[in-house]
DNA sequence: ACAGTGACTACAT
DNA sequence: AATGTAGCCACTG
């Protein structure tokens, strides 16, 4: 047991390729399905993580890509995921619930 | 030890 | 449908 945000960050780094995930399933998986506002800030910090997490898998729960500001990197939290073929439509994902992969379930 | 912070959610207007 | 409000809780300075 480590903090809370390494819980997240391993988590996150199970997501497979071409899958997405919440804030709040990732919290549930943790045990703390209220923490969801924790799940983002441990994401927030994920750029000082190593190695880094996919954090572009981590969506809310509408499928919209609420993070993408936060990305620095050269490629857009959009462009990363259509890279994984997703389709992203107005910062929202195409059949996300399709896409979606609950680690509470699939682990 | 305390107050501020936030990549969320659910409910209310 | 679109905003606003209010809980939520681990981490940081």
């Amino acid at each position: 047991m480590q903090d809370f945000y390494s819980q997240v960050y391993e988590i996150v780094s199970l997501i497979p390729y071409g899958r997405v995930t919440t804030y709040g399933a990732i919290a549930k998986a943790l045990g703390a399905a209220k923490s969801s506002r924790l799940v983002g800030v441990a994401m927030n910090h994920s750029h000082d993580v190593i190695p880094a997490v996919p954090a572009h898998r981590v969506v809310n729960r509408n499928g919209l890509l609420t993070g993408k500001h936060h990305f620095i990197g050269e490629h857009s939290m959009q462009e990363l995921l259509e890279a994984e073929g997703h389709v992203i439509t107005d910062n929202k994902i195409l059949k996300f619930e399709t896409a979606f992969w609950d680690p509470s379930i699939e682990l």
